[in-house]
DNA sequence: TCAGTTCCCGTAGAAACCCATTGATTACCA
DNA sequence: TGGTAATCAATGGGTTTCTACGGGAACTGA
């Protein structure tokens, strides 16, 4: 994995659908896309998924890469491979940024996740998010309840140790 | 693979049974078919298969070349290979687009998947399906159901961790 | 002959492209 | 070291191009 998003921040949404991405963000898209050299629009894969999904993920095309990777290694009609290719290569659309920085985002995705007027960039590692600032703020709350329920003195560094934990699964030859 | 299909789109069906096929799918259309170049219309195989089957799906030059050379592995006569032979090579049709994009599906096959006015468009990696709009909600409620049976906060990103377990198949020699 | 094709042409709306402005930040320079 | 120029990010707007779609006329093959 190259280089990784990082940071959030909110941008005006115009009436054409069009949202200037962070700047820092357009360097990650731009360094993990093969195809891309000086002058050129970065790609971008914008994953919406299914009802349940109130936001919008945008993958590089190296992260979409080793996404489609892994579901290829999964047998054929398999129902676990059925539900990731339609998630993935169905509700999707693959696209770029114009000559100045921007996403156009179709009124349909708009619609679905709720943005108006201002769109909320959230970095998440190798992907980075695009939610309605309010729907965001609500599944904020959410996680920052959870943290809550771990008690007082709970410092959230313990989870990272719960990671390194987790037994690496041997990369596959990379 | 060279370029993959990503997406979904409805798009109408006129009385002579012209559909406009996705614009994006169109630029994979053309970019797998060795013959085409720029003014020319891109080859196709539809392939609308047996009783049971209730959409078409739609190969580039590419992607049914691969299954015409895995079927010519299989041992002549054998039960495998008929079958394979009667599903890709029988109950198919080679066909192009149009010079505006579109396809001409045949009232046959338009009555046999059950597409009326309208047909839905569904990117599954190097092919495509075209289904009835609502026999493709059907299918999809499905997948939506399998989903949800693992739990109210599942992530179907799980399953692509359930993928990256998976012994890699050895490619076959590409 | 007559249904199903194929070819040609026409069009509204959407999407892509090009250009312009503002404010903030950085580089430069006497 | 204060002032000015140059740069870049974020945003807005107009214009052209393309897509999706429709309809008529010619063609074709049993």
């Amino acid at each position: 994995m190259a280089q990784r998003f990082r940071g959030e921040s909110v941008h005006k949404v115009d009436s054409k659908g069009r949202v200037s991405i962070p700047a820092l963000f357009r360097r990650v898209l731009e360094a993990s896309d093969p195809d891309w050299t000086d002058g050129l629009s970065p790609n971008v894969v914008i994953v919406y998924g299914g009802k349940s999904q109130n936001y919008l993920e945008a993958y590089t095309q190296e992260a979409i890469k080793e996404v489609d990777e892994k579901i290829a290694r999964l047998s054929r009609g398999s129902k676990p491979r059925r539900a990731l290719e339609h998630l993935f290569n169905a509700q999707s659309l693959p696209t770029q940024t114009d000559d100045t920085g921007r996403l156009v985002l179709p009124a349909k995705l708009r619609e679905k996740v709720g943005i108006k007027g201002d769109a909320k960039f959230v970095a998440m590692g190798d992907t980075f998010q695009i939610w309605a600032p309010d729907a965001f703020e609500a599944r904020n709350a959410d996680i920052e309840e959870w943290l809550d329920e771990h008690g007082e003195d709970f410092d959230p560094l313990e989870l990272l140790e719960m990671a390194a934990d987790t037994v690496p699964v041997p990369s596959a030859a990379e």
